[in-house]
DNA sequence: TATTACAATGCATACGATTGCGCTATTTTT
DNA sequence: AAAAATAGCGCAATCGTATGCATTGTAATA
């Protein structure tokens, strides 16, 4: 581990003429080069400048050049620090979330910010780890700095929206995704639920299954309720009997995930199939029904709603899963938010939802 | 999809008692409260509330008080943007790195926004798609923004470091992580690959393994080199031939994993045990391996760099990963990055080594 | 030629907060 | 009681940029 000191020795353009003015410390401190600057040696005033570089009509071509010119020369670049001040906009949206190690996250991240660099724009993030107060604290910090607007999947137990409501009073628009509130006056882009619960449920009956089993997450999650619901209208239309003790609920733990299982591996006559929760419920659950020497495929099937992006390479996967796309619904967020941002009137709230699609594995 | 507007019933105290101003369209906008308004309605000046509110000895503690309580009761909030200007300094940390979604770096960017939080510190994100002109626009789009210090993981094809050296006259600290340069002359934190290429090089000749084969990424990679000297340094001192067509190089896809497979397997001595770039690349060499009817950790064993978190689930998993501790590396490169930042003095760059460590699956 | 138009630039202010310095009144010291 | 110290507050400048409006000079019009 050596002791060096940086050495730098500048080759690239816009690092180069900056004035070293020694400062009371006697160390000497960079003056950035200002528009002042620029007007002072050009002996003009800092409103020409301005204009100037700004290609504004009302500047001669002759001073516009010379500007120009001498801007980079000097290697300006506007202090956005100060033009976000004066200008009240940011160019900053901040992003909200759970975990950012978890895969759906990470991927809604990539495609936020991929849409957010496209229009020019910053990314701010802040990991809620599900607790309501980081939640808050993340969302007055955003406020302060006068983000322009904020992309938020709620932490796991937040009820009181508040904290998002008042926003609106400060002109940030906020846009929900993946966990997001029920009521419709919000802006939310989310997994079609009841469509791909639907297109699992049918899929499975069209294969001949008639005792499907659910493995739900805990019962106040939105989306536990909604795979419910779903379940039993499928169930109904098709003019099947309903028995509540095929759905099972889980705390996302392995060891809940093997409780859910033995409830309805002991039943009379147990499911045949199994809808679960998301990708890492299913991989402990397939783990309990083969110490079960039940045959994975075989004695009962499994499909899931897809979290992990290395489903192939097991060898005993779910039968299918319900990709969810999120890097797809963090681009939709990025892209409505943006739509709201710069709309001059206000936009009634838009409600997205992300179809899912099945995909089918084949264990190696 | 209905069509509700926002309706917003204030219920929490910050976001009451705004003052509604109409404009010139008509409409109303909002007034947010500022130390100004303060100090009007108490009738003294803005210095004094300034001080007032960051408790400063000189001012008496019956105007404090008003002028708190005052502020509570608006709601005031600084505005941060005027600070970040006026003080020169943005608490905010700019984070590149190639992708966002894959998992190394989706840890390492919690624990960069782990620690960054702890310290009041925002965070900034841009990928740079392994685009080096992506990187360099983030850079500058970075130090327009005037953020505090750049946390960076390398695009694969960077080779000038100008973008990066060139900060240092701006006083902006810059830390490298896990794709870091060679030089010594920056501040790194990286996975100690000698240590770890050690360490399972060694549990495999422990083992009783004497023809190791290596499949490394592309030779390009900085990465790729430690792993084959130290390969190298490791059998020279245990006086064991080198035999350099043991060392494959992958380009990271499937079929140039399958090819790098082929090399090794189809020597008059094939390896017994091979040691894999990470684990995407082991998995699909264990496919390989498998489909060539070869049993995995019997006739052939494989050991990896471990970025995914889940090969617990494997069926066929390598026999052992070494885990690098992604979240962990991120916290240390927030950790040194803010030491630099809150150092008056310069600090001669530091090299920090993540140790790995060798975690043992054994099949499911 | 007198008048008007417009092209090109400068002046002044604002954005919101911080801070060095100066001023006044009160209290403490001698 | 006079001098010195201090407590408490205001003035004004500053950070870098943007912009409405005034100003100047020149060219086009009548």
């Amino acid at each position: 581990m050596s002791g060096y000191h940086l050495t730098i020795r500048l080759t690239n353009d816009w690092a180069n003429s900056l004035n070293f003015i020694p400062d009371p410390m006697g160390m000497t401190t960079k003056k950035l080069p200002t528009i002042k600057e620029i007007a002072k040696q050009l002996n003009i005033s800092v409103s020409t400048v301005s204009r100037a570089l700004h290609d504004h009509p009302s500047i001669g071509l002759r001073t516009k050049m010379r500007v120009q010119q001498l801007a980079k020369e000097m290697g300006y670049e506007p202090n956005q620090t100060a033009i976000f001040f004066k200008q009240r906009k940011t160019f900053t949206i901040g992003v909200i979330l759970p975990y950012l190690i978890e895969d759906f996250f990470a991927g809604a991240i990539s495609g936020i910010e991929a849409i957010a660099n496209e229009h020019k724009y910053n990314v701010l993030i802040g990991q809620s780890n599900d607790d309501v107060e980081r939640e808050k604290a993340i969302v007055t910090a955003f406020k302060n700095q006068r983000v322009d607007g904020i992309i938020v999947s709620l932490s796991k137990h937040t009820k009181n929206l508040d904290h998002f409501t008042a926003l609106e009073k400060y002109q940030i628009p906020v846009v929900f995704f993946d966990r997001v509130p029920s009521s419709n006056a919000f802006n939310k882009v989310a997994f079609d639920m009841p469509h791909g619960t639907h297109q699992a449920i049918s899929y499975l009956m069209e294969k001949g299954h008639r005792r499907i089993g659910i493995i739900n997450g805990p019962k106040e999650m939105k989306s536990s309720k909604e795979r419910t619901d779903t379940y039993m209208e499928v169930l109904q239309k098709k003019r099947l009997k309903i028995d509540m003790s095929l759905v099972a609920y889980c705390d996302l733990t392995k060891e809940g995930t093997a409780e859910a299982m033995e409830s309805l591996l002991s039943l009379k006559q147990p499911p045949t199939a199994i809808l679960a929760m998301n990708d890492y419920v299913v991989l402990d659950a397939i783990q309990y029904a083969r110490s079960k020497k039940l045959k994975n495929n075989k004695d009962i099937v499994f499909v899931s709603y897809a979290n992990l992006p290395i489903t192939q390479y097991l060898e005993n996967p779910p039968m299918a899963s319900l990709e969810q796309y999120p890097k797809k619904q963090g681009e939709k967020a990025a892209e409505l938010l943006l739509e709201q941002i710069n709309s001059e009137t206000e936009i009634s709230p838009r409600n997205i939802l992300i179809q899912g699609e099945m995909i089918f594995h084949k264990g190696k």
